[in-house]
DNA sequence: GTGAAAGCGCTAACAC
DNA sequence: GTGTTAGCGCTTTCAC
């Protein structure tokens, strides 16, 4: 049987169209017996609205295009960490009747920008949630901006005061960690850095300096090695800060997949976690309670910062895209098993 | 500006409308020249059509919903399942110019069946893809079977003739990795079985009791542990296997998770992998990589899987929904370090 | 409070 | 090969 219209519930309620429309939409104005009379043939025909003809004529696509870097292209985003996102979005979304459009695609391409603008012009959506390091990347911003598609920035690493972006507070939260390996006992305390087109991650490296001076510790460029985000690039950068005269006693690492880098290291190399070696990662992704022993992270609010944009996007109420600005989500630490005060030595 | 229309595009070109349709949507019977101005002026106008009018005149969403177990509701599907999944999906969409959208939701919740129903009548989708362990749930199936939508079920566990759907041969498979690890010299394999719910995952059980059989081992109840697909779940199988006198020399677990968490109990415990203790997975996730030693697995291709899937809903040609009964997209054996020849006494 | 009429931008069916 | 004419099912505008 097809599906029934807008007409066959006015017709059976013995309304106007206009008037089903009106119930439909929670708009004002409707007398609460009319009103009971449409819902009751709404039910009796399982009426459900077309999307396609809603949209089509009231210029609103009721979707959201949630974009971010492909895990599989590289390793800047973890599973787990677009999976939250899209978790966060999602529960915006479907409080508010929206759909979420996913997008994953490669950041290093040349073409992002095009392929952005084209993909906004082409779907027209209510709006364009935007990830790092897409965010923080001048010529994708730049594209989606000249659509006029109206976008939140996920953790751009530097806030813009023209747009709205939604972040986390990196900087201090990365400083009170190394602040707490500090009053752990731990004098030599090794950062490793993040991949290089991930501003927001930079950021934590900037706190980890401020800790070290919040904690009168000395910083010293031998106890920083660069990883690229990667488990892989952590276990090398473990090596590097590791194998050498003036070796830490706790290593930061600026997310949780280079952290568990680290701890694969250390397992190689008979290295006790945390006997002898204290390691925290950043981000708390599955992966984090996964390791063994458990990851001290610092949990990134992700979900929420998400529901934040995409409610700013839809919603009329609360913060809007349109206010400019940036909104914080602070994340807070997460003390597991991997830390432990420094060794007597 | 305001967006070009069909209209603007016809009057450029200098042709009607139904010549322009004509062109955008690859239509045969139109003349080279024609063609040529149409898309000049499609260019110049930077035109794209408007999905919502589209679909609303065709009665075709062009539009795909993925439907999955919602990794954050219970252990089922980790985080980097379902990407893979997506990523299969969206390959697919986009060679055809489909949308995907997604819906996580709790296979455990007594609505999911009216949940999907009321979702698949709401956006009339070109089609559905059902995961498991959802496909195999027939209360699931049963409800978006009435709602007339095209829908392939991924691993139903069990196939059925008046239906289409993907799966892999876990059987098959699971009986090779057993022989594998049979033929490294293990007379005690041990296997840790899924999720009750996951029909494809015990699937996996029967080959490994084939396995046996095919390596004139005997199958022993007590080298059998049940887990529940988490990682937990793993390391609480392997002290109950690995903690009596039957001690297994290799533990086969039905997925990654768990043979992640056997290696943790191993780690713990002081167990060398793969020295005193071989471990084999089923999935090959990208935690199958983070682990050390690297886990050996079976790789279940299923980004081919949910992109054969989606391709059976939107192409013509190949494999079509229409067409019912099972497509098998072979899983292979991972062999990396966690598994090696056992033990001298 | 409610309704009538006019589109939204496209495709379908059929004419030429 | 190409064009004309009707809608698709809804929202918008404005009248009452």
């Amino acid at each position: 049987m097809p599906r029934a219209t807008i007409n066959d519930v006015a017709d059976l309620a013995g309304v106007s169209i206009k008037t089903v429309s009106r119930v439909v939409n929670r708009e004002p104005h409707v007398r609460d017996a009319t009103r009971e009379k449409v819902n009751t043939a709404i039910s009796k025909l399982n009426y459900r609205p077309n999307l396609s003809a809603r949209n089509l004529a009231s210029h609103n696509a009721h979707l959201i295009i949630l974009v971010y870097d492909d895990p599989d292209a590289y390793h800047l985003p973890s599973a787990g960490f677009v999976i939250k996102m899209q978790q966060g979005a999602l529960r915006a979304c479907r409080s508010a009747n929206y759909e979420l459009l996913i997008h994953p695609c490669d950041y290093r391409s040349k073409d992002v920008g095009s392929e952005l603008k084209a993909l906004a012009e082409q779907i027209r959506p209510t709006g364009i949630v935007l990830a790092a390091p897409l965010s923080n990347m001048p010529k994708v911003v730049g594209a989606i901006e000249a659509t006029g598609a109206p976008f939140v920035q996920l953790s751009p690493g530097q806030e813009s005061r023209s747009r709205f972006s939604v972040t986390t507070n990196d900087r201090e939260i990365s400083a009170k960690m190394t602040c707490y390996l500090a009053s752990l006992g731990h004098k030599k305390i090794a950062f490793i850095t993040g991949h290089q087109a991930h501003k927001a991650v930079a950021n934590r490296f900037e706190g980890y300096k401020d800790g070290l001076l919040q904690s009168g510790l000395k910083f010293s460029a031998r106890l920083v090695a660069s990883g690229d985000n990667s488990l892989v690039s952590g276990e090398m950068a473990a090596a590097k800060v590791l194998e050498q005269k003036l070796r830490p006693t706790a290593i930061f690492a600026a997310n949780d997949d280079m952290a568990a880098g680290v701890m694969r290291y250390a397992y190689k190399n008979g290295i006790n976690v945390p006997g002898q070696l204290s390691v925290a990662g950043c981000d708390d992704i599955t992966l984090a309670q996964q390791v063994y022993p458990a990851l001290t992270t610092i949990r990134q609010p992700l979900a929420a910062m998400a529901e934040l944009a995409v409610m700013a996007l839809i919603d009329k109420s609360g913060p809007h895209v349109s206010a400019k600005g940036a909104k914080v989500v602070p994340g807070t630490l997460q003390l597991r098993e991997s830390t432990g005060p420094v060794a007597a030595d």
